[in-house]
DNA sequence: TCTTAAAGGAGAATGGTTCTCTATAAAGAA
DNA sequence: TTCTTTATAGAGAACCATTCTCCTTTAAGA
């Protein structure tokens, strides 16, 4: 099975429980509630959207932990960071490796496409370049179906 | 000519200059000096080298006013600015489009790849998703030539 | 020159993210 | 189950590239 295809969100929550518990992280029920909202998140939350998220469990948790958490997992490969200069970083807990994006600039949205003409172009690109590629990231930003109709 | 293709910083100045004329903006001493750096620059400056440069010749330069240049440009689509969340914007006033680069995560140099395979990306991409796509963003983060030498 | 609106200079404000410090609680030991 | 240790949570301050505000200066046409 390809490594990009979609994992059911059980899957993805053993996955980042088991790569904590190898680290020896604790498992606190705040840690368990953002593992979750990430594994079940079919679109690409922000940390605000996350925050409200647990909120709703967990009234009293505070921002700077969602944040520590998110870094955390980054850390650990187990989640993939779309950081935006002007506005939220965005994150993907379902398919923590780069790959391409395409995003809506109407209403934000942000979706996994299914490309298969990219792996030649990264092989171009280390041969061309000399350079060692260690991540990339490939953002494509338009209108989606929806907001196009709308004038 | 392919658009892509290096034009001569002279060509770059002149083509900046006239945009701005034919929107009947002023030509500024310090516009000139920023675009003067814009059309000669090989690397991609960040506002801070822009505004480094600009001081040695006009030493009462305001960081604000580069801001302000850089933004007009931009708007005027004579500058594509790239942004980063961690650390500062870089621009590229040679080539005002969107198109691939390769960025060393070491020393921080930014550049222009020759790319033959991406069209054809951009093209599946488009069929895919039913997005009306405005522009794109590559980006190819690694190590340079240089930079794998020193351990 | 003269006029006037555009542009520049200086510094405050912004806001997503990170940092700091204290209180809390997860997890292993007894 | 209770205890102990120390990682983690919570709260708010700090950060910093960028934007904004407000006043002064000046480019450019008359
Ligand atoms: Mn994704
Ligand atoms: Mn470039
Ligand atoms: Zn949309
Ligand atoms: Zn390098």
């Amino acid at each position: 099975m390809p490594k990009d295809d979609c994992n059911t969100s059980g899957d993805r929550l053993y996955q980042m429980l088991a790569t904590l518990k190898s680290h020896d992280f604790r498992i606190t029920p705040q840690r368990l509630a953002v593992l979750k909202i990430l594994a079940a998140s079919e679109d690409h939350p922000s940390v605000e959207q996350i925050y409200e998220k647990v909120r709703v469990e967990f009234p009293t948790t505070s921002l700077a932990t969602i944040y520590k958490i998110v870094a955390l997992l980054k850390e650990l490969n187990e989640l993939l960071e779309l950081g935006f200069p002007d506005e939220s970083n965005r994150y993907d807990g379902k398919k923590p490796f780069p790959h391409p994006h395409v995003i809506c600039t109407k209403c934000k949205k942000i979706m996994d496409p299914e490309l298969t003409s990219f792996d030649e172009l990264k092989e171009e690109i280390a041969r061309k370049t000399g350079f060692r590629i260690i991540h990339h990231r490939l953002d494509f930003f338009g209108l989606c179906r929806e907001c196009q109709k709308v004038e």
